[in-house]
DNA sequence: TGAATAGTGTCTTTAAGACACTATTCA
DNA sequence: TGAATAGTGTCTTAAAGACACTATTCA
């Protein structure tokens, strides 16, 4: 019944994404094990077959692990393999990234979330899991909701049009921008509810659905 | 050094996409083996970790023993896994897809096609990749030179035409369609080239890229 | 000539971009 | 009042869609 093929090693890494100072941060964590300890690395570990339903579960047991609460949006990237990306054999890591509001971070999470274009050296082949999950990033933000699941429940439609320019990395257009999202009908108002400050109230919005929506799109 | 956690089963499984009769359809194995035997699947198999160098390896190798040469478009599109989707164990599926110009399959492997529309049962989890696969295809057409990987190497413009719409699954204006995909330049004539038939003689093309392109957008 | 496919022109509608304008709050 | 953010209107440009028209070949 059991094959008897060699089996490769199988493990998670995340990219967890977040915004501090109006820069796109991606959160490290210290390795506690050989090989690499004690180096900075995507938060990651073996699949526990007794444990884990599947790896998607692997991977959100490890969010929970580093941010102690699991991730709004976390969506599966891509499976990394081979035999010398891992010097303990031949492995495959099945990738996933997520998006963290930096407003439900601790302070000592915040301590180790790092510019993505300032990162540190990173062991084993997360730098590649990096470059993609950020193509991914800025790719999918040009055509759907994602970039708002970088806000809290709430938020003003300017802070989402400026979590769409740090994600795209491009200046938008504000009357487009705001035309265009309404239009795409992604973000209800929230009835009478206004963030305050020295400057005239914004409307507040919330995302319509909590799944991500992409934009309407022919050829 | 190696961490002594039980190992998952690692396998590929390819969707190998096909365009006869003018509509998309699947190229499916019968199983030699257990479980499942004798049933139409997939083509796929156990990773080799003595052999592949990565699951994309493994992949070009379960595809070149099903159509006998490299698939001209393959691509990594996602992993499937859990302790219940396979009946020898926990395992770990990274499934491929690729297209193949029906042009380069001989007559035995367009007799294994089924029109996506009209398929077997399939073992396993297949389904949800092959629904995977397609809802891949489908968005990547919209917005990217793919459907024309289903091609041969040169092609007509209508034929290109017929191609996206079959893929999309939506009709598009001629005019309309050459003018997008002249501009996006995906394409180049083929000098004094022409198709001929019971009919004005048309322009051949080519692709002008290797690898697939995607069109410009902004949000 | 008529059927079949190839290829173009034009008009309308729709969306995107630029940018200026008005609105509301607080210091 | 002025600084700061919120929100709208308008004009221009560009793209998409509809659709009719011309072109070339063979039976």
């Amino acid at each position: 019944m059991d094959p008897s093929f060699p089996r490769p090693l199988v493990m998670v890494d995340t990219a967890l994404f977040t915004i501090l100072d109006e820069r796109l941060c991606l959160l490290l964590t210290q390795r506690k094990e050989p090989p690499f300890e004690r180096k900075l690395a995507l938060p990651g570990g073996f699949v526990h077959v007794d444990e884990d339903a599947d790896t998607e579960a692997a991977a959100r047991r490890v969010v929970c692990g580093k941010i102690g609460f699991d991730a709004p949006y976390l969506e599966q990237l891509f499976t990394f393999s081979g035999a010398t990306r891992d010097p303990r054999g031949w492995s495959v890591s099945v990738a996933y990234y997520a998006l963290i509001p930096a407003s439900l971070l601790d302070r000592s999470q915040t301590a180790e979330a790092f510019p993505v274009e300032a990162l540190p050296a990173l062991p084993f082949d997360h730098d590649r899991i990096v470059a993609k999950a950020i193509e991914r990033l800025r790719g999918k933000a040009t055509y759907s909701s994602l970039p708002a699941f970088l806000l809290p429940a709430t938020f003003t439609m300017n802070e989402l049009h400026r979590i769409y320019e740090q994600t795209i990395g491009v200046r938008l257009d504000k009357a487009s921008f705001r035309h265009k999202i309404l239009e795409q009908g992604i973000i209800d108002p929230v009835p009478s509810q206004f963030r305050i400050g020295a400057h005239r109230p914004a409307q507040l919005y919330r995302l319509a659905n909590r799944v991500l929506t992409a934009f309407e799109r022919k050829i």
